[in-house]
DNA sequence: CGCGAAAGGCGAAACGTTTCGCATTTTGAC
DNA sequence: GTCAAAATGCGAAACGTTTCGCCTTTCGCG
């Protein structure tokens, strides 16, 4: 493998002028010229290991999740993840599986492994664990979707009571009363906001909140199959579902269409995350859009700014969700 | 932050010594205990720049594949990481959006990050673009899920033909003739496989393959559902439809029952990929389960092992899907 | 043409490890 | 107690960059 040396051999430069060329200082076109060409030749490759060791800097952002396989968090990540490169950085994903001991420990991985920055969506941690286990390094962090209590960065979120309110509202308008909802864990940030959004809205039109049509559990099939169930069994059922997750939106749906419901006749539903699914059904259903990748470029973008010097304020944007309905 | 340099001189030994026991040397009791007291008084961490300066090495390995928003790649990507974390490695994750251009770009740029080697799902790339892009590197690679001809490396795959065989015949002998089938790409290596076991079940059971009743098209919900659509507008309509993909499954299910048409009554199906969403159906609809993180458990050992030193043959695992139906 | 300023080039030190070869200590068998 | 072998410790070099301070060249202007 060549090295730094070998170019400015080749280029008859001293090795301070290649360097200079390549981290893009003035060097004269003759001499440019020149390098460029011992570098073609040589098929040199800056050392990404012998520049961090000098610059004590990776270009690589950690970012620490619950659960890729979540289609949400992939769009997110995806968005994320090309922003982040095309900014010449590279991006080092960890999932902790909704595990809070996992989440540490993947927590203090990344930072042994060097990254640049974190960018963060997390469930468990407190914000003492967080500043114990970041407080000998000094990496910029973004959080992304949720919040931990007392942790000040730079915050993207999108407006879950808002949404869900919206939401919430649209089925009253259509005449809905008896309005039941299927939320996440209660211990997650963005699953607590959208019950907010829920609770004010029924306030607000002066419904009151029925604690048997409210149903938490994980954000997972299984929640919105059995969570649909429970509901449909009732004696006293509900008309309409708001759910609040892609994978209880479909759990919801199937065990609503076994049951020989149709939907929204029979039962109506307001989806979450899985527009195409919506979207593509006679007559469409109404749904609630996240920003996925409006969320994962900015996110990106307040990192990169981080990373470029930028040391004002802590900067929190709130997306607003698209409701998506007639 | 402090260097080894500061943990010898609390500790009392040489620089070397201390490395040595940091590496799992031989040193004295009494030393590994000075040592052990002054790393963790200085809350000493190696620095992986100056290491992986030094020893080429930068214990991250790279996964190059289509795109993680996908519910099999992300479980796939999840164990995978879990594996590799837990020998010491991490995973530097890269998708190309299933685009040929960003393909290639993003193999690029894996490599001149550093990885130590290569898992990598392909798409687009032939064995000539593959080459060209690693001559001078000389990373190890595993293939996962796809195959590209002519590029040898330990691959993971599984037995796509038997999978669908297995399928098709299922419905056959549940009396259907007329079976239609849902495919991803031409260009897709696993689904080219899939199709060909559909093919060999017809013509096992000297059913004709009627041309109508197969659909092209990628890997998504709006695939199944027109695809779906297709299908139930033809004069002639299959009795059972194969899905490939999780997509296309969701899409397909959709455009059925939006029909109208109860499952598996009117229309039978055979769901791939989304085991949950099957299994909690009344009656349980049959599915092909791949084994997504034996997969990925598969190729981080392959992997491994190749870090560690093995230098033997190729090896082919074709792992076996499960096909789960009464 | 001459001058000062700006631009460009250079050598050397530094980043924090690992590892080589050799010197020293310890160990155990006699 | 002695000796050889084994275990352990050490200093120094090396990995491939970036950057600092200083020197030389070039440039533009009067």
């Amino acid at each position: 493998m060549a090295t730094i040396k070998d170019v400015a051999r080749a280029a008859g430069v001293s090795l301070a002028t290649v360097s200079k060329y390549i981290n893009g200082g003035n060097v004269r076109e003759e001499n440019a010229q020149a390098i460029r060409q011992a570098i073609q030749q040589l098929d040199y490759r800056v050392n990404p290991f012998a520049r961090s060791l000098k610059t004590q800097r990776s270009r690589s952002i950690g970012v620490l999740l619950p659960d890729i396989s979540a289609p949400f968090f992939g769009t997110v990540v995806t968005a994320l993840d090309r922003c982040l490169r095309e900014n010449g950085y590279h991006t080092l994903i960890s999932c902790y599986s909704s595990n809070h001991a996992m989440e540490r420990e993947n927590l203090r991985f990344l930072i042994s492994a060097g990254i640049d920055g974190l960018i963060y969506i997390p469930e468990y941690l407190s914000a003492e664990e967080y500043y114990e286990l970041t407080a000998t390094c000094n990496v910029p962090m973004v959080q992304m979707d949720r919040m931990i209590q007392g942790v000040d960065s730079d915050t993207v979120l999108v407006d879950n009571a808002d949404a869900v309110y919206n939401a919430t509202a649209r089925l009253i308008e259509k005449g809905h009363r008896k309005i039941a909802m299927i939320s996440g864990p209660k211990y997650v940030f963005s699953a607590l906001e959208r019950q907010v959004g829920y609770l004010r809205a029924l306030s607000d039109h002066a419904i009151m909140f029925e604690d048997r049509w409210f149903i938490n559990g994980e954000h997972s099939f299984a929640t919105g199959y059995t969570g649909c169930q429970e509901l449909l069994d009732l004696a006293d059922r509900p008309t309409a579902i708001i759910s609040t997750n892609y994978d209880i939106t479909i759990g919801l749906f199937t065990a609503a269409r076994e049951r020989g419901l149709r939907i929204p006749d029979d039962i109506d539903v307001f989806g979450f995350d899985c527009v195409d699914v919506c979207t593509m059904m006679k007559p469409p259903l109404p749904v609630v859009y996240q920003p996925e990748q409006l969320m994962g470029q900015t996110a990106a973008k307040y990192m990169i700014q981080r990373l470029e010097g930028y040391d004002g304020e802590n900067r929190l944007t709130r997306l607003k969700c698209r409701v998506i309905a007639d």
